[in-house]
DNA sequence: TGTGGTAATGTTAACGTTAACAGAACAAAA
DNA sequence: TTTTGTTCTGTTAACGTTAACATTACCACA
């Protein structure tokens, strides 16, 4: 007890003894146990982030935002993905329940019963973060994903895009929120949609893929928005092969802004999210409901910045 | 102990009691408890994997290939990252062995002294990734950085580049090797070498700079090799701005043979590195000692790949 | 020398699960 | 009926830390 004492409360020790307990400690290279204290506490200090994939850049920057609130305040961030499936995405949850993890951020509002009963029932805050305009009962924060893309899809309009595509890639909710977002200004305009769909990954060699198919399906298109900015990119590289020019016979959009698209040539017109931002808002929320100030609003919605770049016409 | 037994072995128990057990659990929604297991038998089923950054999509494919290999086997990744900062590393390594991990995946082997000490007396198997050509004590899975950045830059003088220039970004182990290996291959060639450095991270608008820089110091220039594919895409945009021609009147070569290194134009030239492989050999290792079967050889050396793309002159 | 008070150190119990052992229930054979 | 064996269910203790309480040591002052 005295080296427990000495070690969190080291003034209620005397010199002393404080002295050869450090000796002993640091000679025994001591390292405390967190397991009895997250048993008789059910505390872990540990925060539980469940996220569809790490390998994307998107979430990566989502977690820096976790981590950089959590980590200051002594929590440590306890990582797990489901890529995508929902089964997997129970067991993570069930995993990271287990561990006794204080709060859960999660990132889909679309669970399993066993899932939704489990969140229900974790006696523990729960955050949804991504898309605001989710269902999900929880706390969320996230953008609107559905106006960001309406917006990014009638900025093309208006600057004289009009057999505009939309290329989509691992059907989660927020891309399908973007694909709606898309249709609702196509039909506000009177044109027509197609949506290139697949439930792979994302990346620049599906870009170049799509693209190459859609000017066989539909050799009309001369406007691309994407559902993330490596298929923008790959597509545009892909024109690049072709010697289509971006963006006078075909404007390009992605979604994100990433580092490479605000690097890259043609500069690409992108929605700009923040991600980090996102990341950041949670764990500041996770921290308050653990020193018991519930949040008062349910749902915060956080501004997107659609940027023009160099990739598709620019205003008459 | 029934409710426990009828779990883990339900054929001891009776099927109507083991029927009842079950309703119950699925009414209460019951979640098993890790922490009383990980408390009596130092067991978590967890293994601490620590890499000095996420957001770095080299790290990002290293922990695919480890969970794609504990995952089956039941054991849940528990990922930390340093920041590249020593003393961070300390406190993460005391963090992953305070939740009683089973195993360590580190990535870097240089420590502090304590954390050195953490190390040797954590009782649990330790595994370095990444360099092959440390001087860890530890069991050591990665490639030779040094022969790399040799090779690379061989190839680059062979084909007509003289005056290379290496861009380098956060100076860690790696780096240094590599800078090694290029001032060994421009040594043997009777060249000067430039190394342009920072201790910040490589990203895409960071090459673009060292390119103008570059210009300034050494207009003489006519090659350049980089820590990393970022780097050099950035740096082969500035020179497309510039109306510098790559590889005509600078050469450009990579890391890592990034997605987007495969995808642009001109193709990267790059080292493609087996970053999924280390990771997978590094948990496949782990699952071999925890089974009580320690790996024979203490290093295993990877092979990597060069490969020319169209940003290098080409073979005369 | 004792008294009172404070500073320092010690004791106990609790957390939830499971290994190891103990006991009960039941069936079949003597 | 008792015995023997088998199947099922129950009891106990242990893991390492700390809150809460209990005790001891020490010093100052009368």
């Amino acid at each position: 007890m005295t080296v427990s004492r000495s070690i969190r409360n080291p003034d209620q020790v005397s010199d002393t003894l404080r002295d050869r307990i450090q000796a002993a400690l640091d000679e025994l290279g001591y390292i405390p146990n967190r397991a009895p204290d997250i048993l008789s506490k059910s505390k872990s200090h540990a925060i539980g982030v469940l996220l569809p994939s790490l390998t994307n850049q998107v979430f990566a920057e989502v977690i820096r935002g976790v981590e950089s609130v959590l980590e200051p305040e002594g929590y440590q961030t306890m990582l797990a993905h489901f890529g995508y499936s929902k089964e997997v995405e129970e067991k993570r949850i069930e995993t990271l329940l287990s561990y006794n993890v204080d709060a859960l951020i999660i990132s889909d509002s679309v669970h399993t019963p066993k899932a939704q009963k489990m969140l229900e029932n974790a006696g523990v805050p729960v955050i949804e973060i991504m898309d605001s305009t989710s269902s999900s009962p929880l706390h969320i924060i996230g953008i609107d994903n559905c106006a960001a893309a309406r917006d990014m899809t009638q900025t093309m309009l208006d600057r004289g895009h009009r057999n505009i595509v939309f290329f989509a890639a691992r059907m989660d909710t927020r891309t399908l929120q973007k694909i709606k977002g898309y249709q609702q200004a196509m039909a506000q305009n009177g044109l027509k949609t197609v949506v290139k769909e697949t439930e792979k990954a994302s990346s620049f060699s599906l870009g170049a893929q799509f693209l190459d198919e859609i000017l066989q399906e539909h050799p009309e298109t001369d406007g691309i928005i994407c559902t993330n900015d490596d298929l923008a990119i790959g597509a545009i590289y892909a024109c690049q092969k072709r010697n289509i020019r971006v963006p006078e016979q075909i404007g390009m959009a992605g979604f994100h802004g990433l580092d490479i698209a605000r690097a890259m040539i043609p500069l690409l017109a992108t929605v700009i999210t923040p991600r980090e931002e996102i990341g950041r808002l949670a764990a500041k929320n996770i921290i308050q409901c653990l020193n018991g100030h519930p949040p008062q609003m349910q749902t915060v919605q956080l501004d997107y910045k659609i940027e023009c770049g160099e990739s598709i016409r620019s205003n008459k």
